[in-house]
DNA sequence: GGTCAGCACTCGGTAGGCTGGAGTGCTCGC
DNA sequence: GCGAGCACTCCAGCCTACCGAGTGCTGACC
């Protein structure tokens, strides 16, 4: 038990490696320059010559952690390496006093639609990180149905709303295929159709929306199997609010500096249903960060990923994230996505 | 009248020069290289010899329908001379088959909210152009109410849900002061205020929401005078629905070489209200095209503005938009605009 | 007077050569 | 095992030369 084994688990770096990699990767994410062995001498968490650390480096590019753009240049973090210094951040995952004040200012002072108000943390949290955010939500699965209203349109068209308990709304459109029996008593219908749905949905979560005995009941009208079905489709449509929320894709784009990256990253974040997907993926693998090819997507091979999950009263129900160049300040996105999560998921509880 | 005086009005230009300009700006929007004598001679609709081509570029860049980018490199447009080109387009601004088709199959296909629709048809537009694609909207200001209700999401929280003739829903929160009379009875109350509300309001357009006469009643209870202030406080921050459907921004930002420039207008379709008000003044001033600084946009120097309004039942109701760099086929985005906001206005008018 | 062939000239982009410096890997003494 | 010393590598920056695209101008022609 004395000394450990040399052949330990790849994840396991001595004392002394494991911080140069630290210094490697904190001077990179601050300088964009390769990093050589001077540079890392000369940190004070590190107290060796630089040719010792030179030694240590070639070690730590052997085994992945990093690289080196060519011969004689210094050495930059590789995935791997990122990865482990993610893994073994300590402490000082803390917002600095300017940003957490930021944060609580926020929050105390936003008000107004749900929608508008996750659009704006979307800014706050890019402008906390210095690249884009994004937030997915509402969180209609949970959220308790308050009132069922169907109102017509045209005719043929009438519209579905559904208010929900946290303030968000949902809505669909129903067909009304009119030709089937009178015809002209269409109003009523809707209003009786509105108050079965009511009387059924209204205290259940959306989700539980497919098991509404509406359909069943031979008594139901037209209407409000037509309504029941609108619903359903819209509440598969959303599988769990497909709705994204995205911010500072400026900042984004001034942290990269070969356009075509800036493309295709803004091609995938147009795609909301993928982004959406990818922040749940990420928070089911367990990870709160996911780099380069953890992401599983082509166009986010140079991009990070940190993620955390939100709740309302207790119930996970979304998720903020922040998404940038690999070479990114982790520990303060990191403590930026917990934050504001909170506060967010607090805030949201309250209504 | 036989030869008309030199001294013409700066915008006449001579048959002649006239295709030069023309040739020259088709031929940077394609290659994005500076233009010489050499290649618009070469031009079909050109017969005369370079170096007559020369001295009409002389010319042309003198009345500042030309640039150079350096002396013995060929010329690029001026905004000037994009402008004359735009003003100047003649007859061949309809889409091309393929794209025609396009259009006509996205519109038969398309269903689904307003929201959703409108966010798919910016994507159509980029696709059609190559760059950005904005559209404003929804417009509610036309649209007239069909649903006013009043839903209790906590003891001193209310939500105002409206919904209009065109299927889109607006909501605003009101906030109770339940601490002025006995406190319980706030369910019955709010669903008074609601019909209270619904009396009024229905059948009317939301910009008269402002004159219902509901505050003045003595009769109403308190839950519906602040539903009123939070409806028109509502409408009031929507002008005329500062809504804003973004799409193709990665287009947008291959059109461009300097990610900087990508930075910057990022940055500006990031504040929606900004947008809104900038399509909206474009077409006051009655222009389809702005180019360049008659944006009035300092991050939008380097780029053309191309506006169509769409109409809902005769009425013009919201725009459809394209951004992107100042070296664009503004034939073809003047054609997609048009057919876009056409359809698009068609396809709302049906409902 | 308008057109155009011819010609001298300009200037940016590219390629090649040189240099300084940052950084490495290795060796060897402590 | 650590670190000073040293030879080596390779990029970035700089200068130079050169090529070619393109210009402006002149003078002849219709």
């Amino acid at each position: 038990m004395a000394a450990p084994d040399r052949a330990v688990t790849p994840t396991m770096l001595d004392d002394r490696k494991a911080s140069i990699l630290r210094a490697v990767v904190e001077e990179y994410v601050h300088t964009a320059q390769p990093v050589g062995s001077g540079h890392v001498a000369a940190a004070p968490e590190v107290a060796v010559s630089s040719a010792t650390v030179r030694n240590d480096m070639a070690t730590l590019e052997a085994e992945g952690y990093l690289a080196q753009p060519h011969t004689s240049a210094g050495r930059i973090p590789t995935d791997a390496g990122y990865r482990y210094y993610v893994d073994h951040l300590t402490g000082r995952m803390s917002l600095d006093r300017a940003s957490a004040q930021q944060v609580r200012s926020f929050f105390d002072r936003t008000h107004g639609e749900l929608e508008r108000m996750l659009a704006d943390t979307s800014r706050l949290l890019s402008g906390l990180t210095g690249t884009a955010a994004v937030i997915t939500g509402p969180p209609q699965q949970t959220a308790v149905v308050r009132s069922v209203q169907l109102v017509g349109l045209t005719p043929t068209l009438a519209l579905l709303v559904v208010v929900l308990s946290n303030g968000a709304v949902e809505k669909a459109t129903v067909e009304l295929d009119g030709d089937g029996g009178g015809g002209e008593g269409g109003e009523a219908d809707l209003a009786v159709a509105g108050a079965h749905l009511s009387e059924h949905l209204v205290g259940r979560h959306l989700s539980e929306l497919a098991t509404v005995p509406a359909l069943s009941d031979p008594q139901a009208s037209p209407a409000a199997q037509a309504a029941v079905l609108a619903a359903a489709r819209a509440a598969d449509d959303d599988p769990d609010g497909d709705h994204l929320y995205v911010g500072g894709t400026d900042r984004m784009a001034g942290a990269f500096d070969a356009v075509e990256t800036v493309r295709e990253v803004l091609g995938l974040l147009e795609q909301q249903l993928v982004v959406v997907t990818l922040l749940r993926d990420v928070l089911d693998r367990g990870l709160q960060v996911a780099i380069g090819a953890e992401t599983g997507m082509a166009p986010l091979a140079e991009c990070a990923l940190v993620v955390a999950p939100y709740e309302i009263e207790g119930e996970p129900v979304g998720s903020v994230g922040v998404l940038g160049p690999t070479r990114m300040d982790y520990a303060q996105a990191l403590a930026a996505v917990a934050v504001v999560g909170q506060r967010l998921g607090r805030r949201l509880s309250e209504g």
